[in-house]
DNA sequence: CCTCGGACTTGACAGTGTCAAGTCCCTTTG
DNA sequence: CAAAGGGACTTGACACTGTCAAGTCCGAGG
């Protein structure tokens, strides 16, 4: 009974460690039952195949995003605007530290959530943290210029995290890995703090 | 010596569309070469390995990115700020025409750019654009300002293409593929107003 | 005419995802 | 307590992939 369990576990880290270390597409079956110690067959006990690994992984991720956007939020305390920054921190954040999740979660053509409700059911939930926190913080506004907003702030965290994780802020920016979160943290509070200004 | 240069863009033109079919890894050397009538060994004459194909699509891509920057900022006239909007709506229209292109430009784990300098050099001007462009728009500000402002807007702009090329404008936002492309420019609309009502 | 090299083709190999059919062993049941 | 069942795997096979190695064809140059 535990063995279930634990096979489960060490396929699901194994494959974390293949995409971290070398991308989605690096993430053989074999391999990842090779890492694991059994044979190549093993894995599909536990998932169907290749999209199912990825979908509960992408799962995974969007579960820990949303705990962390929910921490971020409440750390930020009442002030409904600081709230908002907070996440977005927590969302360049979240992928700077877990890029093989983040992957996952985001390159629908590997992974077809659509064909996982679980995996689905977690990113809505994740997602809905956001949308209401940025509600709460511009609800003087009308519900599509809240909207608006609420899309340009996820597009703009969606693209520090992306730019940064396929390598543009290294090769194109010549920022150093060291910076690159405080360059994202300044650009967050940069666009917020325009933002802001406007809200009143 | 036609020929050359005659098997080399079928190659090139049958990736394209197997990529815009399925996605990156679904590019495969021997279909490619399928599509193309030849043998499956035929497209190595040309491209030394996969990777060499990509390279060579991303390298047209950034290349017909950056007239693509050039042209949107000409029609928009003198006012700098018009222009740098004009990019952006740019910028995510490429995106949304050509996504077999913006994948081999952005994905680096499957095109390691570094290697090809030629794929390089394109993008460096096709950058190059954009950032002038920024820069020439928000003059009386510090450089550190104008930096931060340009990553602000890149991000902007490669969130909204990245997340409508995922399926996340459809599938979370429930956003027709129609009206995509207009939530986008209403999203770069108001952020440039704002930051042009900082400008002055 | 002959050879030489570019433009391919044919063949082979290891590696991959996945279907099908076992094998082992613990639990439940008669 | 023996037999049946089923969960947790393993072994074997297949078609497919990228790529190395070795051909074959053929048009131009000497």
């Amino acid at each position: 009974m535990r063995k279930l369990t634990d096979l489960r576990q060490k396929v699901l880290k194994a494959s974390l460690a293949l995409i971290e270390a070398g991308g989605l597409d690096r993430l053989s079956m074999r391999e990842v039952a090779r890492k694991a110690g059994v044979s190549h067959q093993a894995p599909y006990h536990y998932f169907g195949d290749r999209e199912a690994i990825l979908a509960a992984i992408a799962g995974e991720g969007f579960s820990t995003l949303g705990e962390s956007l929910l921490r971020a939020a409440a750390e930020a305390g009442a002030d409904a605007a600081r709230a908002v920054e907070a996440m977005g921190r927590a969302y360049v954040e979240f992928a700077l530290r877990h890029p093989g999740y983040f992957q996952a979660m985001f390159r629908a053509d590997a992974v077809p959530l659509d064909r996982y409700p679980e995996a689905r059911k977690q990113e809505d939930e994740a997602f809905g943290r956001l949308v209401e926190g940025i509600d709460k913080a511009f609800a003087n506004q009308p519900a599509e210029a809240r909207r608006t907003i609420a899309i340009a702030c996820w597009a703009l965290v969606h693209g520090l995290a992306t730019l940064i994780l396929e390598g543009s802020f290294s090769r194109k920016l010549a920022i150093p890995k060291m910076r690159q979160r405080q360059v994202a943290n300044e650009v967050i509070a940069a666009f917020t703090s325009l933002f802001g200004k406007n809200r009143k």
